[in-house]
RNA sequence: GUGCCUAUAGUUUAAUGGUAAAACUCCAGUUUGUGGUACUGGUAUCGAGGGUUCGAUUCCCUCUAGGCACCCCA
């Protein structure tokens, strides 16, 4: 008795995880050659680093209570009970990498970039994924010298410019270090206790637990009090203040317009001095806004600090690659990319069926892009999808041209076609496709 | 994780308490070897599970997924 197949229902792909469908590819293609090549351009090595990670690589490092790794990551367990977790960003992971391999043996500083999927298991909402690819610049090691910076934001600004991502601004702030930052979020609170009473829900919570938190909010009724609050500029330490002059002096040199916002605060504590995001306006005029970063970054000291690097000194950016996908597709720069041209075999009858395979293959050994659809026997349905395809020439060969060893080229632009000897074909179509 | 809205063919959208229309796409064909037009036909257990009902895609509940806001973030 036949078994009876059950049919699996209700298939998804997970929550807030998407596929990448063949007409999505040009467009991921087109980031990922891009990246490539602005690394190259600048000298950035690649580095893979596991999608899994014990869980200490960011708990310790984000910040214990920091969003992402309170609530935002993946855990597994594995087999013997090693606690596992889905990468939730990069730069922890290759700041392990480095530690664990001395990478600084390869040169200090150490330029590196990475591109991949990363998880956080937030609500999903647009430009808000469960699983989603961040492409990353990091400089490793050495001193912690500002022209870094400067080069970070430069190579993350060229990639963006590359993509032909429009109206980008720049923000940038520095959130100081570990003297002075204290000294800054205790000024804050103090100011912002009397008034209290005075704010809006999340941000009398924000005034205890997390003061620097204030500067976001979008509050309306909030806005008053957060335009007298103390900024951090003010409260920067000689070293911190002299960091971020430099950095601005050099983004000044290379002609990058910034913004000083004072507002900018990162959500990860391995942060120290400068931080910076880039925000495109262009999505604004129809079509979905975005008040979110495609990308952003800065200096984390710390971070190396925590993993005990000797040099522990370290910047770098991460670009969001939906986000930038989804704001180059709202604009109508399109991909430009250059259609190569291509010929499609068709084949009736049986002979000639099977004699195509080797003439295919002919044709594709010595560079001819060559579509087919060998499973089709009609004619017409051949010259239709060779139509469809855009392809600019049809390679008809049929019974008749099998036994004379022929073979018709047809140009299907201006439906001209001509009879060759098959010995000729492999030059003809090349000379034609040129 | 919280609140609100949504869920019908591959896609975009209709209608209806009595098992569903249309457009585009896709597939096949319009007499046997010539395409892009036209014409014909085909493709939906109406997100999943449960309840109310003689009967639900249509009403109710739960779950799942999507969108928006919050939280936070690329």
């Amino acid at each position: 008795m036949a078994k009876k197949i059950q049919k699996i229902k209700n298939l998804r792909s997970p929550r807030g995880m998407h596929d990448i469908l063949p007409q999505e590819q040009d467009w991921w293609d087109k980031v990922r050659k891009e990246v490539d090549n602005v690394a190259n351009y600048y000298n950035f090595s690649r580095i893979d680093t596991p999608l899994l990670e014990y869980s200490d690589v960011f708990e310790k490092s984000l910040g214990e209570t920091s969003d992402i790794v309170e609530k935002q990551m993946f855990v597994l367990r594995s087999g013997s009970g090693d606690r596992l977790v889905l990468r939730p960003e990069g730069t922890a992971a290759i700041v392990r990498a480095y530690i664990q391999h001395g990478l600084s043996h390869l040169g200090q500083p150490l330029k590196l970039f990475y591109l991949g999927p990363m998880f956080r298991k937030e609500r999903p909402q647009a430009g808000r994924f469960r699983q989603f690819h961040q492409a990353g610049f990091e400089i490793i090691g050495g001193q912690d010298d500002p022209i870094y910076d400067a080069q970070i934001i430069l190579a993350t600004f060229k990639l963006l410019e590359r993509l032909k991502i429009r109206n980008l601004s720049l923000h940038i702030n520095s959130i100081g270090c570990r003297v002075c930052r204290p000294n800054y979020r205790k000024k804050l609170t103090e100011y912002y206790k009397p008034l209290s009473a005075k704010l809006c829900k999340d941000c009398r919570r924000r005034v205890k637990q997390n003061p620097l938190r204030l500067l976001d909010c979008k509050e309306e009724s909030c806005q008053p009090y957060k335009a007298e609050a103390p900024i951090i500029l003010d409260s920067l330490c000689v070293n911190c203040n002299r960091h971020l002059k430099h950095v601005l002096e050099f983004l000044e040199e290379l002609g990058l317009s910034y913004k000083l916002d004072n507002y900018l605060v990162r959500g990860l504590d391995y942060y120290n001095k400068t931080v910076f995001e880039f925000f495109t306006e262009s999505a604004d005029q129809g079509g979905k806004a975005f008040d979110f970063a495609i990308a952003s970054g800065g200096r984390y000291d710390y971070l190396m600090d925590m993993f005990g690097a000797r040099q522990s000194a370290a910047v770098g950016s991460a670009v969001g690659l939906e986000r930038v996908i989804e704001v180059m597709k709202g604009t109508d720069v399109g991909l430009g990319l250059r259609k190569k041209p291509k010929a499609f075999f068709i084949h009736i009858g049986d002979l000639a069926k099977k004699r195509s395979l080797t003439l295919i293959e002919e044709l594709r050994s010595a560079g001819v892009a060559v579509l087919e659809s060998l499973g089709k026997d009609s004619l017409a349905a051949q010259l239709r999808l060779a139509n469809k395809t855009g392809s600019d020439y049809a390679l008809i060969f049929g019974q008749k041209e099998a036994f004379e060893d022929s073979i018709i080229i047809r140009d299907l632009k201006n439906s001209v076609q001509e009879t060759v000897p098959l010995k000729k074909l492999v030059n003809e179509v090349k000379k034609r496709l040129r």
